[in-house]
DNA sequence: CACTTGACCTGTCCGC
DNA sequence: TGCGGACAGGTCAAGT
């Protein structure tokens, strides 16, 4: 999905478009996206008004007037794309990817009583979004379980490092995509900060040193706060709350450049293979797997 | 318990 | 052009 960047970029762009409206209407065709019974969605969201909106990890919150909150998880190809007044839809030249709205994709509608709407787009149903009481959400399972956000102060490399021992003999791409160890990191962010600390994706936990942590744990704020500079990264369709691409790939030293030269070693080639069920892409003169 | 793999879906791209 | 297979940014359940 969007990693942490993206959901930030949609979180700050519906903070400024839909904060303050009143839902009037909802619309849903697929029961797996937004499983909540009718009655929920006529006591708690209907006739709401939208509070606030916030994120923690990949996970974006809606708070409303009614004391529910709207948590919704986009997986890998959801979208949440605001159309009204403030955005323009179709024809625009701007680069968006959205065209007229709502499509067959868009899985969930909402209508605001100035006749905004919030469309949830979702090709491959993975993504879901639900109501639940703002009280209950910080009790949910994932919500216990989920490490640290990366880009608070609290999340010192003494911290990260002591977190990310636990999983000392996975890989240590898997072990930062796991989002238990800290909160964020997806495919593009693990490739980029590894490259950034000189780090091999294969490495085990256990061979990797606390300098080289205390590294990469300096390479994942900085790719997570340059992508959020950038508007997140577009590698196949995420967009942002209107409909816009993200930048960050134009920017990207690995994460899709297979075929291309490693910024730091002219003439050698970026390549792509599998480490913990992912493609993976490294520079193979400053990624070196250390043969124990 | 730690760790790995497959499943969930739809769409696209690549080779034959 | 058509068809089959691999692959795509995330997470979980089930397996070893």
């Amino acid at each position: 999905m969007p990693e942490l960047p993206e959901v930030e970029t949609v979180k700050r762009g519906l903070r400024r478009l839909i904060v303050g409206k009143t839902i009037q209407a909802e619309t849903h065709n697929n029961a797996k996206s937004f499983p909540n019974p009718p009655g929920d969605v006529k006591a708690f969201l209907v006739g709401a008004k939208v509070k606030d909106v916030r994120r923690r990890a990949k996970v974006l919150l809606i708070d409303l007037s009614t004391g529910y909150t709207l948590v919704i998880h986009l997986k890998m190809t959801g979208q949440m794309v605001y159309r009204g007044k403030e955005v323009f839809g179709a024809g625009h030249p701007n680069d968006s990817l959205i065209g007229k709205l709502p499509d067959k994709s868009t899985r969930v509608g909402l209508t605001f009583t100035d006749n905004s709407h919030l469309f949830f787009n979702d090709q491959r149903k993975f993504g879901w979004m639900r109501l639940m009481p703002t009280t209950e959400v910080p009790n949910t399972e994932f919500m216990k379980k989920v490490g640290p956000e990366p880009l608070e102060d609290a999340f010192t490399p003494k911290i990260f490092i002591q977190r990310i021992r636990r999983r000392a003999n996975t890989t240590i791409k898997a072990a930062i995509l796991d989002q238990t160890v800290l909160a964020g990191i997806g495919n593009i962010y693990a490739d980029e900060s590894l490259w950034g600390a000189k780090i091999h994706p294969a490495e085990r936990v256990k061979d990797v040193p606390d300098s080289k942590l205390k590294t990469l744990h300096k390479e994942i704020r900085f790719v997570l706060n340059l992508s959020i500079e950038k508007g997140g990264s577009t590698d196949r369709n995420y967009v942002n709350a209107e409909g816009k691409k993200g930048s960050y790939i134009d920017f990207a030293r690995v994460f899709r450049q297979e075929g291309k030269d490693c910024p730091r070693h002219p003439g050698v080639t970026i390549i792509k293979t599998r480490v913990a069920g992912r493609g993976t892409h490294t520079c193979p003169v400053c990624q070196v797997l250390k043969l124990a």
